[in-house]
DNA sequence: CGCGCGATTGAGTAATTTCAAATCTAGTGG
DNA sequence: CCACTAGATTTGAAATTACTCAATCGCGCG
């Protein structure tokens, strides 16, 4: 949970008091290599802080292939969105793909800390802020870069993410097939 | 103005004196087809919301291709997010296609409304929770679904759009050629 | 009438996908 | 320590898809 409170200073100052009241929305989690929070169909009744571990947030369309919407690490906020604030079914799924641990907030409870909180408030809007500005970051990329800038631009966003996991994954997140994504960096880069 | 608070109070209501201050962040502008209102290398000093009109927002490349990140009309808001939250330079541009008016809003502005007015920081919050869920389906589109796919959706989410703008600019923002677009819908669908 | 812009069509080209097979790697149990 | 296996990566070749380039068509407007 002092993670969280971290978290959340780097955006707004908490008084000891007012943290007590905050975490005890939050629900602490652990969860295992390829463990579901997210599955397609389902209600989404939580979104989810990474506090360790690492986590993919993917599309599967009817022929099995997944397309990766989304990795998550510690501090990355993960949910299907359009389900969880509109109260639908989940058309994404998450999954774990490191061991690790995550907090989960329900909707109302996100509401009620905003409601509540006009420091919380302006923690989820700057959140939401950062996150929405990356977004459009990523569908200008998808847009207009060739796999191999797009391969590129990944790799100077997440160094780091690039040695841990395997490459597959990386090609679902990039939008191109795996072998495409092999050749691009055995034939000349 | 009136069509503003109108906007502002589907999501939370305002006394009259609330608006009377809150409407003086906000500067009117009109604006005439082909003109700019973000442009590529600049400082990005304001977010627009839409009164009327029709804009979009798009990336340039290398060659002058053009990339539509989004359109925007009555009600939507459209800045480089970026460069307007990082005060860095605009890598994208905002363009008027139909002619119209926006409210101009600075940072600084956005930022004292949402410290000074939890229910401002609320109206944008909410709003950037619309915003995010609607680009996370974007490219969990763009990643998943063929063009013809895209196109379908785009029928569905914005009919009233397809009619009025030229059909080049739909094809940018689906990611396709023109031609690529015009053979979708001629050749079986 | 003719210009200009957008849309369409055709043909050839380039890039990516798909399918199949071979190779590599890390983890497991003997 | 080695052999084995499952998953991941690479490679090759064919098929598909979208792109580019060029020409034509259609329409609104001066």
């Amino acid at each position: 949970m002092e993670r969280l409170r971290k978290h959340i200073e780097e955006i707004t100052p908490l008084s000891d008091e007012e943290f007590e009241h905050i975490k005890t929305f939050f629900t602490l989690r652990k969860v295992r290599k390829h463990q579901y929070l997210i599955q397609e169909g389902d209600a989404v009744g939580y979104e989810y802080v990474v506090l360790g571990g690492i986590f993919k947030l993917f599309y599967l369309d009817g022929e099995g292939k997944e397309y990766i919407v989304q990795f998550a690490r510690v501090n990355w906020w993960m949910c299907d969105y359009n389900a969880y604030f509109f109260k639908g079914k989940a058309t994404l799924n998450a999954v774990c793909m490191e061991e690790g641990e995550v907090l989960c907030l329900t909707l109302q409870g996100r509401e009620k800390l905003s409601a509540d909180y006009h420091k919380m408030e302006h923690f989820f809007r700057v959140k939401l802020t950062n996150g929405y500005a990356a977004l459009q970051r990523r569908i200008t990329s998808l847009l207009s870069s060739t796999p191999q800038e797009r391969y590129r631009e990944f790799s100077e966003l997440y160094p780091n993410l690039i040695q841990e996991i395997p490459k597959k994954y990386i090609a679902e997140y990039l939008g191109v097939s795996r072998e495409t994504l092999s050749r691009l960096y055995s034939n000349g880069k």
